[in-house]
DNA sequence: TTGTACGCGTTATCAC
DNA sequence: GTGATAACGCGTACAA
């Protein structure tokens, strides 16, 4: 690899001379600079950021770390990410946990030993201990989507409160009065949110809430499927189900196919997230959009700007949420 | 940040003592080693591996570059990729270009100014000559799902030719003889050899060819959606479409939908890659299996064998296709 | 078995 | 305007 020796020395001029050059400062006369840089450009000379960034003590590079890369709502997140952080010249490390924990912090270890200039983390559980050991470090984060309860960190999101009652109050004005609702992981503060808000909003208007109604999986398709399964399954079932991510949502469409149940004629599902899937012909699937592309944007903007040194303008940022009605609600059956 | 020469000094040990201890190295005692070890972790020590690479040589880093991570195709292909990578301890570069070209260069250099160490490329055009540069560098990398046509690079890909083959040979089985086409952009090899076998397949049954029933498009739903509008808007339509890849071919699916068009009655359909959306209940949709993840593990597999100065094993490894048949395809009306 | 000295490629800070 | 020097944090010949 050439170096800013080599093209010092075709130059005829000190390294720090081509240093200067490169870094357009205005000490050189524009002559020299000129002529340095065509002569750069003529080995192929390409500046080495690990050295840069070891002087400098910066990598460029920011690390982001995700549950699902296959869940559309993460993908579009991430490339909002890429998005704003590519424009500034840092480059994104992606890391993709499977909601596994412990890959989780051993993701986050790594990204600190590469001095990422920070972290994105759309992965936090409302508990983990870990993120207070990293509040405490000195790498800047932002949560995004998913918060914590215990840490007051910069948190980019959707209000899921919000959202959540969207949803079902929805399916009540419908004339639902049986309704379920399937979860993600129990540990992870939007899914709880959306429950509360499934919860609060039943009891506002005094309908039932069974216990065989409520499942929690992991957000995957698979796991909607189980629980889908398990809760059409049952004697008594509910009328409609609020499923809090559209991949679960699809898997509960799955099974309530397999069962022989007609959406939105026996059951009316609703998702959370509006992917380009939910969308489809034959599919249409009633969801609560978030805007992840924006979402990812926002991370990385709020990022950036930590990284630059100026304040953050608030703590958190939580965005609205928007009901968007298809074909997969309906009034209950009878 | 705490470095080896804190370390050190607090062990009362010189710097490298501490390097060879963190390394390993059979040199030491274990005794100084354990309690080095111990007094690295109590002070929080993470090795700097900006620094560490500059001496080795090394980033720790590869760079994934995909046209669009929000495809499903990409998102597990990249799974595969980080789950090999992060397992050999390392980190992954990704880059989405939306299948700008001059993104994609504009991400090549970034990620080699980085200095990663290898670049795994799912982005390259048939007849980059962009490409000749790199294979001229010395950054080892390997190509995945879409090869070049001039440049003998590591490649590991489906056997597109074969998987087109496929897709048609079961329209032709139902019985149609008026069959379109809608490809990804016309400069991707996997989108010609797709087609390629199109026309092949075509021209050995002696099925008609015609130019209003084939269209390139982009790889997007959108774009499917367009192609798809237009196909079926002409005065004589085809009765099935053999569309280059999932996305586009639900695009295409809403497309038959908006024109009152029924699948598979009046409409057969097949996609390519088998997509988890494309075995979702009420979709069915009839398409060619890719191993997506396994792609990606293969290529990241491929490149690190690579880093690690091992010969390769062949240049060019062809995965084979699978034809799931659900229920988008039918004999054609009448 | 451990310490010393140097170099990796770059930039900031002094000199000139 | 430009050059010399030190420093970033680490690994490794070489010396002890």
């Amino acid at each position: 690899m050439v170096t800013i020796k080599d093209v010092a020395q075709a130059a005829g001029v000190s390294p720090s001379t081509v240093s200067r050059a490169l870094n357009d400062s205005p000490l050189l006369r524009e002559e020299t600079k000129a002529r340095i840089l065509r002569i750069a450009a003529e080995l192929g000379y390409e500046r080495n950021e690990l050295a840069r960034g070891l002087v400098l003590g910066t990598s460029g590079a920011i690390g982001l770390v995700v549950p699902d890369i296959a869940n559309p709502f993460f993908a579009e997140l991430t490339r909002g990410v890429g998005e704003r952080a590519h424009a500034r010249g840092y480059g994104v490390v992606l890391c993709n946990t499977d909601g596994d924990l412990e890959r989780e912090r051993s993701y986050i270890r790594l990204l600190r030993r590469k001095r990422v200039d920070g972290l994105i983390l759309a992965t936090v559980t409302a508990d983990d201990p870990y993120l207070k050991l990293l509040a405490l470090s000195h790498t800047p984060f932002v949560l995004v989507s998913r918060r914590s309860q215990q840490v007051e960190a910069p948190y980019v999101g959707v209000d899921d409160l919000l959202g959540g009652k969207l949803a079902v109050e929805h399916l009540v004005e419908l004339g639902h009065r049986k309704i379920g609702f399937i979860g993600g992981p129990p540990d992870v503060r939007c899914s709880q949110e959306r429950f509360q808000a499934y919860q609060d909003t039943l009891r506002r208007h005094r309908l039932p809430l069974r216990k065989g109604w409520v499942k929690f999986s992991d957000f995957t398709q698979a796991a909607g499927y189980q629980a889908g399964r398990a809760m059409l399954a049952r004697k008594t079932r509910p009328t409609a189900i609020f499923a809090a991510n559209d991949v679960t949502a699809l898997g509960v469409l799955r099974a309530a196919e397999e069962l022989g149940l007609d959406i939105p004629e026996d059951l009316s599902l609703v998702g959370y997230d509006d992917i380009s899937f939910a969308g489809l012909p034959r599919i249409e699937l009633t969801t609560v959009a978030q805007p992840s592309f924006k979402l990812g944007q926002l991370a990385a903007d709020w990022l950036l700007r930590m990284l630059s040194g100026k304040p953050p303008r608030q703590s958190v940022k939580l965005l609205p949420p928007k009901l968007v009605v298809r074909e997969t609600t309906a009034p209950p059956p009878g």
